[in-house]
DNA sequence: AGCGAATTATACCGGTCAGTAGGATAGTTG
DNA sequence: CAACTATCCTACTGACCGGTATAATTCGCT
């Protein structure tokens, strides 16, 4: 019962994603994302909740959508084509053509004033859940032997997402996808291999 | 002639650039900067001029004082050499305990609103600068015989620049000195080798 | 038709934004 | 002392911030 919503919450919700990929959320102002959405305040608030909520909403949406690669690329029958997968797939997203370039969980906020702090604590664990994921697919990998013995899963899981966060902002700085492709190149040059 | 400043110009600007590296250019309001710097408004205005003139003038200074060490680094007899003091020498300025974690460079702006687009752009030139720096040695280096022919020092300076934005993060994230240190051990692991 | 519920749009809230006007103050120069 | 000048502080500007009160509108239900 009651009047019927004039928009689609999902499309706007997309939208608001967008707004958000390319200036970040301190960068955003509730006016760029009405706008944006084709709706007005109190819409946005009834049907979102707040600011902070929404952009919530967008990372998961963002993860959902953008970042579902991951784990597929986590079941590659090799650690090192696991990491490779995963580069690869991210330097993908990071150019996707028909989105803002840079990936939401860096734009989102990489420093930023108190009021905001929540988000980026928020992102900071979002990136941490992702290295541990990894982290425990190269320990995995280490029991299977395909990752050797005496390299350490931690400071490899956190060496590739390094590179995952450079290609980030490289991408949000304008590089290429081929540019950043041949990041990942060099950066499975060293990866170590077990002995024989 | 005139009232003496009863504040330090110099001293003030060093604080400023404190700020501008904990919360960015854009999460930074002048209120943010008078509070910290001890000084009214309008002396602010008076002697930097406005936030962006403020903002240049604290980038100057980071690159005079932080990123020093890179101008020598570049001047180490080798090529990987070089590399290897770039990216060690910039762990330790990310993770100075003096100063708020990761860099002005990078924490300044990744992603903002438009209004702030200006500022963004200039720092993705100035880390362009030094990547093309680092281009110029490498090639050089190629020339001297200590970096293979057959390697492309654009490609290679993307990847360590690469390498060290993703560190960057990793430092605002929290990161500490040694495990950055750690991502620069495995980042060298693919270094090329010059054929025998 | 008429009631209640949900969404709509307008118009507003106090607070903060970057930036400045204008008068008071302190210093140099005659 | 008086004149000049640069810096100081208080108080302000218009615009925008995130968020909301209010009332008109539009639907399902009886």
């Amino acid at each position: 019962m009651g009047r019927h919503r004039e928009f689609d919450p999902d499309e706007a919700l997309h939208v608001a994603l967008q707004v958000f990929r390319r200036q970040g959320y301190e960068g955003t102002s509730i006016s760029d994302l009405t706008d944006a959405m084709g709706i007005t305040r109190p819409s946005l608030y009834a049907a979102f909740g707040n600011k902070e909520d929404l952009f919530r909403q967008a990372l998961d949406l963002y993860e959902r959508q953008h970042l579902c690669f991951a784990h597929a690329a986590l079941q590659a029958p090799t650690a090192q084509e696991s990491v490779e997968r995963l580069l690869r797939g991210y330097a993908d997203v990071l150019t996707d053509p028909t989105n803002p370039p840079g990936c939401l969980g860096v734009n989102g906020a990489v420093a930023c004033s108190e009021a905001s702090e929540a988000i980026r604590e928020e992102l900071i664990a979002r990136r941490m859940v992702n290295e541990n994921n990894l982290r425990d697919r190269l320990e995995q990998a280490r029991s299977n032997g395909d990752f050797p013995k005496n390299e350490d899963p931690t400071d490899w899981a956190r060496y590739v997402v390094s590179i995952g966060l450079g290609m980030a902002v490289k991408a949000a700085s304008g590089a290429s996808r081929e540019e950043l492709h041949r990041v990942v190149d060099f950066a499975m040059r060293g990866w170590p291999t077990v002995p024989a």
